[in-house]
DNA sequence: AACGCGTGGAC
DNA sequence: TGTCCAAGCGT
């Protein structure tokens, strides 16, 4: 065990076997010319990858990038816009902030290129800001997200639990951080622990480190140790999907949800209350002839719901508090998030039941 | 410090 | 089917 060689044998690893993702720029060993990365691309797919596997963010980062090219364009689209765009990709709070921060962005003129001053914008906590650091502007910082907890607790073969082991794997991972490279060193690094140093199976007789990896032979896929996770409670709710035809064909009635908690600031369909905040606003009551299309389950963070899917038979003029009527043919574009788009699909395929 | 906050893929 | 998990942040 020789922590000295490990930066150079991932990042010779890396040069050889990077992945090529539409965010990143070569390995610097390759760049020869090559622009330096976009800080605004950078920032954007550090957002878009905050808990979030890379297959997913591909297409979101596609879709920003062309209708958003750069962090001005992105400051001026209206909020509602954003939210739409973003609507499946889930923690909603990052699409929220990130028009926050590329607000404050536009207005200081460009990124601030340091890990300080990243981390003083909405969205970009310690992980983000040392990414940021390294990758988009070349600074030395120690970037550790889960794949670095999990690479380097089998690497120094840390078996105390986290969180409790939280500040063992950042001492650790400082005393193998480069100082050159250290953009590349990152990546290089949840590299590895994408395609090698995998939670389950880890491939170790491919991982360049394994001569370095005091887990090897010791059951690394044990570690990193977590605690152990709460059950999710199962809650019971409705969501109502009204309908009328309009002068342009048929149209739902969509409501907006409030600005903070979960699914802040996202269309919706309405609902009785499921989801709304602890103090009970957003609870809705409702009156009228119903049918029940079906159940949707869909599991949240915290807790799992079971959604039954009403149809109204009549609608009113003016249903469920402030909403819009949404052409049905469109919904697509409304930005439901996953639960709600699930039940509007439910809604217009499932056959209905009179209660 | 612990909890609230989405979603879909892998197994 | 269920369980785990992902380039975390804000409070």
């Amino acid at each position: 065990m020789n922590p000295s060689q490990i930066p150079g044998n991932l990042l010779a690893w890396y040069d050889a076997h990077a992945r090529a993702l539409p965010w990143r720029t070569p390995p610097a060993r390759e760049r020869a010319g090559e622009p330096a990365p976009d800080p605004y691309r950078v920032w954007l797919s550090e957002i878009m990858l905050q808990q979030t596997t890379v297959a997913a963010v591909k297409p979101y980062f596609e879709t920003f990038t062309a209708r958003w090219p750069d962090v001005g364009a992105l400051a001026a689209a209206p909020e509602e816009d954003v939210l739409a765009a973003w609507a499946g990709l889930g923690y909603y709070s990052r699409a929220r902030n990130l028009v926050k921060a590329a607000r404050v962005v536009a207005g200081m003129g460009g990124f601030p290129d340091t890990e300080e001053g990243l981390r003083e914008l909405p969205g970009v906590g310690a992980y983000t800001a040392a990414a940021i650091a390294a990758i988009a502007f070349g600074r030395r910082a120690v970037v550790v997200d889960a794949n670095v907890e999990r690479v380097v607790s089998r690497l120094f073969r840390i078996e105390q639990p986290l969180p409790g082991a939280r500040k063992a794997i950042r001492e650790a991972a400082e005393q193998i951080t480069p100082d050159r490279r250290a953009g590349d060193f990152a990546q290089g690094m949840m590299d590895l622990g994408s395609r090698i140093c995998t939670p389950r199976s880890p491939r170790c007789d491919d991982c360049p480190l394994a001569g370095d990896c005091m887990a090897r032979g010791h059951a690394p896929e044990r570690l990193p140790v977590k605690a152990p996770k709460k059950a999710k409670p199962v809650r019971q709710g409705r969501a109502f999907w009204i309908e009328r035809e309009g002068p342009q064909g048929r149209q739902v009635w969509l409501v907006q949800r409030a600005p903070s908690g979960m699914l802040g600031g996202m269309r919706a369909l309405p609902d009785d209350g499921w989801s709304a905040r602890a103090d009970g606003s957003g609870e809705l009551s409702l009156e009228g002839a119903w049918a029940e299309t079906g159940t949707v389950r869909h599991t949240f963070t915290h807790f799992t719901i079971e959604l039954a899917v009403l149809r109204i038979e009549t609608a009113p003029d003016a249903p469920l508090g402030d909403g819009e009527w949404w052409p049905v043919s469109h919904l697509d574009e409304a930005g439901l998030p996953t639960v709600f788009a699930k039940a509007a699909r439910l809604a217009q395929t499932a056959p209905e039941r009179l209660l």
